[in-house]
RNA sequence: GGCCUGGUGGCGGAGUGGUGACGCAGCGGAUUGCAAAUCCGUGUACACCAGUUCGAUUCUGGUCCAGGCCUCCA
């Protein structure tokens, strides 16, 4: 079948046709770069991640642009780099680095193109510029805001209307504003905060105004999909709309909005005041990024996801039985022309990862099967593939069961208390075999027999 | 108040108008010196109440419960 999403536009379901039938355009809503990232930061990042590969796989590496973009202009990064008494950039360089690496611990691809606000200023000053002109935007008070009611489709993606957001309206609002629901496009900025020169002023970008002006100088006016978390549909996605179809005309910018849900942590969600902010980096002390990653992929992407250590513990079993496949896979080279299909199959139904995951057991269970050469060998191909779509399963089998940082043991002691249990084994000294078995497994170090001979792996 | 998601076996989690994925855990068996790993077998699950239907977990309406957005947030 052909790859199907989710369009949060239609509500429903639809075949993607990407605007040029060989060239894809995707751009995902990036962090803010003020402090590390959560968990819930990853979510998108590694779902993106596999419909990128996924893309790349069926468009070609060179044929998919998936941009995404990093905000390093915002105002709670200036009241973090002042907390901490840091400069901006030194936070945003600092944040940004760490993002990188958090991420690429998760598996995580580079997007192709990762521009920053800083770097577009210019952009949005003409888009503001444009926008002025085209009398979707006016001045008051030092401001620029965006005025709702020149936009008569105002609300359509995040299906809601004006006199609703009236209603619900929590906070007081701005008494320059025209309309309640305008929001800022340039605001400005005091002398001891970042500014730029505007026609209206020393100021800074509005929290939406960045990613229409990336989009579009890294994409164009119209491109295929557009992504982030559903909390971003409002007001986020709704504003991008509306500056960019305002700017750039009707009908132009995203065709396809793809969002992910939300996750909580053992059933609450993430929140400062309950402390159950969980890093990236706190995790990875816990278990491997793979193991993560996998975790985040058993939930379909728009359903909520609970994150759990259970759910972590179940995760890194799930991908130790994977790599045991793929280890006993071992005696036969991997036939690389081999797809899995069934993997495949339930990406391009909507991203369906745990049906892709469930496709991937069963490779495993074949392959623990299998006894025919040349099957094991298509086999291996379909898992390392299948794995590929994934993001799970590129690493070594001995790597993933060995390679965990030393404990008390290193390989070498390892290894001769193996030989010393041989031998103990062939004397039928099963006393001293399973002494050493024993104390072995007492320091995490788990030994396997099997006819080929003893296995280990730290667990 | 408005808008929007969900409620599936012990747990996680897909899916479907008709023969109940998948994983973890449990239980029984095979294998093993004993284990581990693996294999085989094993579960009368779809919040509740109506309705539509030959038949609903799946569609419709209502009820209850949980959560999200409307304000910074992935």
């Amino acid at each position: 079948m052909a790859l199907h999403l989710y369009n949060t536009a239609s509500r429903q379901k639809e075949e993607f046709v990407p605007r040029d039938p060989a060239n894809v355009g995707m751009y995902v809503c990036g962090p803010t770069v003020y402090d590390t990232a959560h968990i819930g930061n990853a979510r998108p990042v590694i779902i993106f991640d596999v419909l990128a590969r996924l893309l790349r796989l069926q468009y070609g590496d060179a044929h998919v642009n998936y941009v995404r973009n990093i905000t390093d202009v915002e105002d709670k990064i200036i009241a973090a780099a002042e907390a901490n008494g840091e400069s901006i950039e030194a936070l945003t360089t600092r944040t940004t680095k760490a993002y990188h690496e958090d991420m690429a611990e998760m598996g995580a691809l580079p997007p192709n193109r990762e521009p920053k606000a800083t770097e577009h200023i210019v952009g949005m000053v003409e888009m503001i510029g444009v926008l002025m002109e085209k009398g979707h935007a006016y001045e008051a008070e030092g401001h620029v805001l965006f005025d709702v009611t020149s936009m008569a489709d105002y609300g359509k993606l995040s299906g809601r209307n004006r006199d609703d957001m009236i209603a619900g309206a929590r906070v007081e609002i701005a008494p320059y504003k025209k309309d309640p629901a305008d929001f800022v496009l340039w605001k400005p900025s005091a002398d001891d905060i970042p500014g730029w020169d505007s026609p209206w002023g020393r100021g800074r970008p509005g929290w939406h105004i960045e990613c229409s002006v990336m989009s579009r100088a890294e994409l164009g006016d119209t491109f295929d999909i557009h992504g982030g978390g559903r909390d971003l549909i409002f007001p986020h996605h709704e504003n991008e709309v509306a500056q960019s179809c305002c700017a750039n005309g009707d009908g132009t910018f995203a065709r396809y909005w793809v969002h992910n849900g939300f996750l909580t942590v053992e059933g609450d969600k993430m929140s400062k005041s309950l402390g159950n902010f969980r890093t990236v980096r706190e995790l990875l002390a816990e278990a491997p990024g793979e193991a993560l990653r996998l975790n985040m992929l058993s939930a379909h992407y728009r359903q909520p996801l609970d994150w759990t250590s259970d759910g972590v513990k179940q995760s890194k079993t799930n991908l130790d039985k994977l790599y045991t496949s793929l280890q006993s896979l071992s005696d036969v080279e991997a036939d690389e022309s081999q797809v899995a299909k069934s993997v495949l199959d339930a990406l391009e139904d909507d991203i369906n990862t745990p049906k892709a995951l469930a496709a991937l057991y069963a490779l495993s269970s074949a392959a623990n099967k299998e006894t025919n050469l040349v099957e094991r060998s298509k086999i291996k191909g379909k898992l390392l593939s299948g794995g590929n779509l994934l993001g799970l399963l590129q690493q070594d089998p001995k790597e993933w069961f060995q390679g965990a940082e030393e404990g008390d043991v290193t390989a070498d002691q390892i290894e001769a208390l193996i030989l010393e249990r041989v031998e103990a084994k062939t004397n039928k000294n099963y006393a001293r075999s399973d002494e050493i078995r024993d104390s072995l497994k007492d320091q995490g170090i788990v030994l396997e027999d099997s006819p080929q001979g003893t296995t280990w792996k730290r667990v």
